[in-house]
RNA sequence: GGGGCCAUGGGGUAGCCUGGUAUCCUUCGAGGUUCGGGACCUCGAGACCUGAGUUCAAAUCUCGGUGGCCCCA
């Protein structure tokens, strides 16, 4: 499976490097003989249960995990007009069952609001059932036309978090937008991920929403990704399922709603960030192996072996994730190994070390090599792994930073998107904004507040918004 | 949505034009010598995407399917 380091350089062609590492690296396996599915390898789906165990602990400080089914019944699907109208060419069907046609046919969901609000009709009855906030880990099925890529474009979405919210009022489902928002913020600071956060210009909201709003990173190449989006949902969808509620006064009102998602587009976003040349690079909060022990014992050499499952051992016992590589390989090998793996930390136990009573740790960002005493050589391993994953987080957002531009024209811009993203000012017309994406080859992919009086790039008129222009995966 | 290129052991490839015995590297298994940054030796294992057609004979030629990659909208 693996091979030797001829690993292609990621910022000459992130592609090839994307589609190289994944399997290289035992995260997935894209051999899988069905276009736009792919297979988690076990070492890959250690690291999505970090992660996900990360975001159900961030989601249940308030929220509920819950499961609904996968099928959705055609009916359903297609009650809320704009919603099954930003979907329908991307659905599966389920038309079949042992040899006979369904009567109804049912949808593999494309995402889970026509399978969880119809039961919401059913649970909201009161005022005091509200706020109701859950969500579900699950599979979800689109039937994408363009591109498909391992982990940014699939078919099966693997690992789609969707959390869906009832409250009473409008103003009540806008602050919990600010919440997940918030919520958000903190999973990607989690995995050194980082970020813009803009509001969806009006075209390209979620089908049936308010409004949007969308968290954005940066590939290596420059082009975004969309890994988290937040939808005010208003009360479209309560009106539609009619999700109601008795208010303190009696009267019946419709509900108001938010839905908020995140896929294993994150993982991809952490690894893409963070990887190198060399392979990998896992923030340590997330690392399913944290720190490798490598014994170097040149034959046998049993006091080197028990020193190390002993250190081992003691990084065990410090709530740090360790593992212990005693296979017959050189330890360079095992060095290559595990750094292309992302292990953040490596542990040398050798005779030299034995002699001094130390151990030996390198850093898998810097390749730094220092000492610890053996006794502290746990807090010493704790101490880097904490420093590490904020060295990550600061590199990232640096490298993300210097490739944003805040532009004048659209010809600064255009040049700006070949290799990052843009801002400018725009009037908030539709047709300056079309101009704009052709004149800058790019996308209108998100708004932001002006923080300072300014005029559209396009027609001078004075300037509603921030617009963030890239190219998008 | 439109166009182009491609499919050979687990991974990467040669062979295809001009039909006849499938190349090399890596990987994997066994054994031995090794071991502070990708060791070596011996032995062994493993492939022509799928269906149809042409032909005495197809990895090679033709058509369909499936899958992958790239470019443009």
């Amino acid at each position: 499976m693996e091979k030797k380091p001829d690993a292609p350089l990621k910022k000459d062609n992130f592609q090839e490097w994307w589609q190289e590492i994944l399997g290289r690296a035992e995260i997935v396996d894209n051999r899988y003989p069905v276009k736009g599915l792919t297979v988690w390898h076990p070492s890959g789906f250690a690291l999505r249960r970090r992660v996900y165990d990360l975001l159900r602990s961030l989601l249940d400080r308030d929220h509920q995990e819950t499961l609904f089914p996968l099928l959705i019944p055609e009916d359903q699907l297609a009650r809320e007009a704009a919603h099954i109208k930003g979907f329908e060419k991307e659905v599966y069907w389920v038309t079949r069952g042992g040899g006979e046609d369904l009567e109804v046919p049912l949808a593999l969901r494309p995402t889970s609001e026509t399978a969880i609000y119809p039961m919401f009709q059913l649970w909201v009855r009161s005022h005091a059932d509200l706020p109701i906030r859950i969500y579900q880990i699950v599979n979800v099925f689109r039937h994408e036309t363009k591109h498909t890529r391992p982990l940014i474009r699939l078919r099966e979405i693997t690992s789609f978090k969707e959390a869906h919210t009832v409250h009473a009022t409008w103003e009540e489902a806008d602050a919990q937008v600010q919440a997940a928002t918030q919520l958000y913020r903190e999973f990607f600071d989690h995995l050194g991920v980082p970020y813009i956060i803009t509001r969806r210009p009006d075209w390209d909201k979620f089908p049936g929403a308010d409004y949007s709003v969308a968290f954005d990173t940066m590939m290596p190449d420059g082009r975004t990704l969309q890994i988290g989006t937040i939808h005010h949902l208003g009360d479209h969808f309560a009106r539609t399922f009619h999700i109601q509620y008795e208010a303190p006064g009696g009267e019946r009102k419709h509900a108001h709603q938010t839905c908020y998602g995140i896929s294993e587009r994150c993982i991809a976003a952490l690894l893409a960030t963070h990887g190198d040349d060399r392979g990998l690079q896992i923030p340590p909060t997330v690392a399913p192996i944290q720190a490798v022990v490598i014994p170097i014992t040149y034959g046998e050499n049993p006091q080197v072996l028990q020193a190390a499952r002993g250190f081992r051992e003691a990084l065990e016992r410090a709530g740090v994730r360790a593992r212990l590589d005693e296979r017959n390989l050189r330890p360079g090998e095992k060095y290559y190994h595990w750094e292309f793996r992302g292990v953040p930390l490596r542990v040398e136990i050798g005779p030299k070390d034995l002699q001094k009573n130390q151990v030996t740790l390198v850093r898998r960002d810097t390749l730094e090599r220092t000492t610890a005493p053996l006794d502290r050589g746990a807090e010493e391993v704790q101490r880097l792994l904490r420093e590490m994953g904020d060295s990550l987080r600061a590199a990232a957002r640096r490298q993300m930073e210097s490739r944003l531009r805040s532009c004048a024209t659209t010809a600064e811009a255009r040049r700006a998107t070949e290799g990052g993203v843009a801002w400018l000012t725009w009037c908030g017309q539709k047709d300056c904004a079309e101009a704009i994406e052709t004149e800058t080859e790019s996308a209108l992919l998100g708004l932001s507040p002006l923080d300072a009086e300014a005029r559209c790039v396009k027609c001078g008129a004075p300037g509603k918004h921030r617009a963030l222009l890239g190219r998008a995966y």
